[in-house]
DNA sequence: CGTGCTGTTGCTAG
DNA sequence: ACTAGCAACAGCAC
């Protein structure tokens, strides 16, 4: 489940597992995720060290002391699991990195959205891939993204998906956010007042920062051989919930779809005036 | 057994 | 500027 939250939960497992290994042999089982895999990717990877690994977004990049870093992202299924170099192939494993001290990192896809590429350096962290302003920054840029928000006649909680106002917000956690800060997903950008916003922001902070904490409690005690990285799931008090009472009142929590996509909120809780 | 629907993302054609 | 459709597959209700 890949939303901010897993891939910084992602980012840092990865990063107590590789940093500083050498890169002994990649591998790709399927020519295709999202779009194709450098047919050569090998060549730019070997005998390269793990300098980094950063999250922008539910952008990840691995940082390598080579020419090239590699960008993932994970799409709705996409998985990494460390293990050793026992591990035998599972369905829908789609990539592998060997690397030195034994360890294998391994990148499976069961709906195959996710995707990995190089990418040459330098890495532009700021405007990557034309995505927004991270969310733990927000409050920095309160002034700009409200000023292009409440011109906007579409409904808040789309706005929330769009990456390029603030990133890393996804499906869940967008209903999520909106029902701590006490607003209806359906209100138009244009009617969010300024101290809504602000509430609006707060809560982005604290529900995506909740949920890290969550991954990174779940990650410590592993103990399989095959470590996947970076799942866990939060208490949810809308997500899934229709039908159940809301955690605040005794209505009922309702399902709407927005764009296609599920919305999960409470009509008391989160009025639309 | 099948058929149809849903799903954590994001690109693109219209 | 916006939405529907789509990518590929599993799991579920019927």
């Amino acid at each position: 489940m890949p939303e901010l939250p897993e891939v910084e939960t992602v980012c840092r497992g990865l990063s107590k597992k590789l940093l500083n290994l050498n890169v002994l042999k990649v591998k790709t089982f399927d020519k295709k995720l999202r779009y194709s895999i450098s047919k050569n990717i090998e060549n730019y990877l070997i005998h390269n060290k793990v300098k980094a690994i950063i999250r922008r977004g539910k952008n990840g990049i691995i940082v390598f002391s080579g020419n090239y870093n590699l960008h993932f992202h994970l799409g709705m299924t996409g998985k990494f699991f460390i293990t050793n170099s026992n591990y035998n192939k599972k369905k829908h494993d789609h990539f592998l990195i060997k690397f030195d001290k034994n360890v294998l990192l391994i990148y499976n896809d069961v709906r195959k959205f996710g995707y990995v590429e190089l990418i040459k350096k330098p890495l532009d962290i700021v405007s990557f891939r034309g995505i927004g302003v991270e969310p733990f920054l927000c409050k920095s840029f309160e002034k700009e993204l409200f000023s292009k928000i409440c011109k906007k006649e579409r409904s808040i909680k789309e706005i929330l998906l769009d990456q390029k106002y603030i990133c890393g917000i996804g499906n869940i956690y967008a209903s999520e956010i909106l029902f701590r800060s006490k607003i209806s997903p359906f209100k138009s950008g244009k009617d969010i007042c300024g101290k809504e916003f602000n509430t609006l922001l707060r809560s982005v902070e604290y529900i995506l920062n909740k949920a890290i904490k969550k991954g990174g409690s779940s990650i410590k005690n592993y103990k399989s051989i095959d470590e996947e990285l970076g799942y866990f799931q939060i208490e949810f008090k809308v997500y899934n919930k229709e039908g159940m009472a809301c955690y605040q009142c005794d209505n009922l929590i309702a399902k709407k779809k927005q764009s296609g996509r599920s919305t999960f909120f409470c009509k008391r809780c989160q009025p639309i005036n």
